[in-house]
RNA sequence: GGAGAGGUAGCGAAGUCCGGCCGUAACGCGCUCGACUCGAAAUCGAGUUAUGGGUUCAUAGCCCAUACGUGGGUUCGAAUCCCACCCUCUCCGCCA
């Protein structure tokens, strides 16, 4: 959610803001909203400054004895007009609300324009691709090949875009998301967090999931309950509503979850393998941070998502998400992609993001500098550090050997009981 | 799921029966500043909620409004009376 009054005084960056990423929004309807907003605040607040001053007369009147008749008469009919105004208030801020939180946030400077992600701009690659004297598979192919992957199963149990891990690669994937969480947590500074995978309409609103996009979450019938799409949902709503002092930032949080995902709308995208599943698993990285450090913040976070990558000896490129393809909240997003061999292409495998105080001011996260009396929003981060069953398809589909088989990358070794090589039968 | 108790500032807690200078909210703790001290402790003094609107260059000051778990209702006036819901704790039941 953007600022009241920064919209206020600044219609035209935000119309430019708001073009340059493609939505569609009526800036015009907000301005009208909003003068009649704060009118009817002036002349409520009038009335009920007046009504406030009137009753104490009334109640000294009574005390003395005296009759007070005629201003509770009076104060009956101010009570009726603010009533009635107050109504109107409740529905206009509605409508303000109701566009507010619609409004996606505004693109960082560093932000190139473009429609979508064929317009994203590439920063850097890291490594080189492995080369292959055969065909490389792709990973479903080498994962149910070698029993660790059950997909018929999966949707046996639950329907498509389900998976069932079995043996190695049950465990694979356990010591992926522990190699992911020893690094973050031991190395980086990250305190690991097992919250909730379901939460509230609350919290999904303070992220910014809800209300724009409903249609992409499962919601758990007759509750208020909907699972997470993401640790970010539970993570950063850690701090809502709190006022942290100064010196707790920054704050660095890590937890490793299932996420679900509706998939709305992607019917017939990567209908084969783990790529796209209703549930998946992420260890993630959260970060609330001072205004002045959180670009900063967002690129040595980026490293830290680069270094599972560089670890386990995975080609990857660095991408800055252009203006049409930034998520809702974000500000300025790096997607890491890594390479797949049996794609022949690069395929996301992390995404960074600030939300600046996007995030923060739904969720009123706060923090107060030492000696200054007014507290200001945080800016919250967040990023994959990564999504696991992606990186399991790139293990699988970088590491693989001509007869099916597939290396186990030294780093992930002692997280596999020695393992080096996973053989078919 | 059943019975009971409770939700007031950063924390603890008074006020609720009997509505009215009790919300810049008693009292205690913590925190900040100052005094005392070589320094510290102890002691003494002062300060210490947030949001919205107006004014303003100002997110400085000042004025006003709102908030006592949340949402309604009664009333000239609600922390206080009425209704619904949420959460926490204790006991019981169930349970990994």
């Amino acid at each position: 959610m953007l600022d009241l009054k920064f919209i206020r005084k600044n219609l035209d960056v935000v119309r430019e803001a708001l073009t340059r990423r493609r939505a569609k929004v009526d800036v015009d309807a907000f301005s009208v909203l909003d003068e009649r907003r704060r009118e009817l605040i002036t002349e409520t607040e009038a009335l009920k400054a007046e009504r406030n001053t009137v009753s104490k007369d009334v109640g000294l009147r009574k005390k003395a004895g005296e009759d007070a008749a005629d201003l509770v008469a009076r104060m009956g009919e101010v009570g009726e007009r603010i009533k009635a105004l107050d109504e109107e208030l409740r529905l206009v801020d509605e409508q303000v609300n109701d566009w507010l939180v619609s409004v996606p946030n505004i693109p960082h400077s560093s932000v190139q324009d473009g429609r979508d992600d064929s317009d994203n701009a590439e920063v850097f690659r890291w490594g080189k691709a492995p080369e292959f004297d055969f065909d490389p598979k792709e990973h479903w192919e080498l994962g149910t090949a070698l029993g660790g992957l059950d997909f018929e199963r999966g949707a046996k149990l639950a329907g498509s875009r389900f998976v069932v891990y079995r043996g190695w690669a049950a465990r694979l994937e356990r010591a992926l998301a522990s190699f992911m969480l020893d690094v973050q947590t031991t190395e980086h500074g990250y305190l690991e967090i097992m919250p909730p995978v379901i939460v509230n309409r609350e919290t999904m609103t303070a992220t910014g999931q809800l209300p724009k996009f409903e249609a992409d979450l499962f919601k758990l019938e007759g509750t208020d309950y909907y699972l997470i799409p993401t640790a970010e949902v539970p993570v950063t709503n850690l701090h809502r509503d709190e006022t942290l002092p100064e010196d707790d930032l920054p704050l660095k949080y890590t937890a490793w979850t299932p996420c679900f995902r509706s998939e709305a709308g992607s019917y017939g995208k990567d209908t084969k393998g783990l790529i796209r599943m209703h549930q998946f698993q992420k260890v993630e990285m959260v970060r609330f941070e001072k205004p002045e450090n959180s670009y900063a913040a967002l690129e040595e976070m980026r490293e830290h998502a680069e270094t599972i990558l560089k670890r386990l000896g995975l080609h990857y490129r660095v991408v800055n998400l252009c203006t049409g393809d930034l998520g809702f909240s974000a500000t300025k997003t790096y997607d890491l992609e890594v390479w797949l061999p049996g794609q022949d292409k690069f395929r996301e495998i992390s995404s960074c993001s600030n939300c600046e105080d996007f995030q923060a001011r739904r969720g009123g996260i706060r923090f107060k500098r030492k000696g200054e009396k007014k507290t200001e929003l945080v800016h919250t981060l967040n990023g994959s550090g990564l999504a696991v069953g992606r990186t399991l398809v790139a293990v699988l589909e970088n590491y693989q050997q001509a007869d099916g088989s597939v290396v186990i990358p030294e780093a992930l070794r002692p997280y596999m009981g020695g393992l080096e090589i996973l053989t078919p039968e």
